[in-house]
DNA sequence: CATTTGATACGAAACAATTCGTAACATGAG
DNA sequence: CTCATGTTACGAATTGTTTCGTATCAAATG
C-alpha cells in the first residue's frame, strides 16, 4: 500500500490555496493583492508562505521567467474531504449525520440549497 | 452589542474538551488516563494544557479539594457551530450545501443516518 | 513522626507558524 | 551604462502550541 498521506495545510496556506483554486494559477503579487483585501500583511510574508508551500509540495511553480507562476498541487476536493473527515472524527464522534445536522440546523440555508441536498440524499437512498 | 467572540480551541484542547463533554466533569488524572489510550504524552503535559485552558476560560475548575475537578465552560454545540461555520466560509465559499455534499458524498453514511438527515431536511422544508 | 504517594505550579525547552527586514539580482527606462 | 523597480531568497524575530523536568506541598501510610 502506497497511500501517500496528504499533509494538512495551515490556516494561512488555505487562504492562499483558495485563491489558487479559483484562478488556476497566479503570481505571488496577484495572490498578495487579493489577500490584501481582507488581510493586513506584507508582500514578503505572502512570498515566504508560498515558498514554504512549494517546499511542502502543496503547490508547484514555473520559474522559467523571473516572476514565478504558482499552481496548486493538491485539489480543492481532496482537501475538503480530508478536513471534513478530520472534523467528523474529531468533533462529531464519527457521525456524519451529526455534522450535517449541525451545518443545517445552525445556519441560514437557502431553499435552493435544501433542494440540492435533497437530490443528493435521494441519490444515496436509491442505491 | 456585547457578543463575546468565543476563542478557538487548539487541536489538543479539543481532545480534552471531547472527554470533558462526555463525562461532564473530570480530574486531570482521569482525562490523562483516557487520553493515554490513543496518545503518548506525560501527565504534566495534560495538566499544563488544562491549566492553560482554565486561564483561557475554556474550562472552569473546583479547587476546593487538593485534586481539582474540571468542567467545560464552552458547550459542544457552540464549538461545533463555530468550527463548522468557519469551515463553510473558509473552505466552501459560504455554501453549506457544498459542505453537506462533500460530507455525504465522500463517506460511508449508514441508512439510519440518511434517515435522520431526511428528517432534518423535511423539518426545514416545512417552514 | 518520617516517608511515600500523588497532586499542582511553574519555568523553560522544543517545535511550528507567521511575519518582516535586508540582500541580491534581473530587467526595463532614461 | 546607470539607476529605479520589481522580484526572489533567506535569516531571524515573534508568537503560539506542546512538551516535560523539577519544586513544592498535602495527605495517606507505616
Amino acid at each position: 500500500m502506497s497511500t501517500l498521506k496528504q499533509i494538512k495545510p495551515t490556516e494561512s496556506e488555505l487562504e492562499i490555496l483558495q485563491i489558487l483554486w479559483n484562478r488556476g494559477k497566479a503570481t505571488v503579487r496577484e495572490v498578495h493583492e487579493e489577500l490584501s483585501v481582507s488581510k493586513e500583511s506584507g508582500y514578503t510574508t505572502t512570498l515566504k508562505l508560498m515558498q514554504i508551500m512549494f517546499e511542502k509540495g502543496l503547490v508547484t511553480r514555473d520559474d522559467s521567467s523571473k516572476t514565478h507562476i504558482y499552481e496548486p498541487l493538491i485539489s480543492k476536493e481532496s482537501t475538503q474531504k480530508q478536513l471534513v473527515g478530520k472534523m467528523v472524527t474529531s468533533l462529531f464522534g464519527g457521525s456524519t449525520s451529526s455534522l450535517v445536522m449541525q451545518a443545517l440546523g445552525s445556519g441560514a440555508t437557502s431553499k435552493e440549497e435544501l433542494e440540492e441536498i435533497q437530490k443528493i440524499l435521494d441519490n444515496l437512498k436509491n442505491h
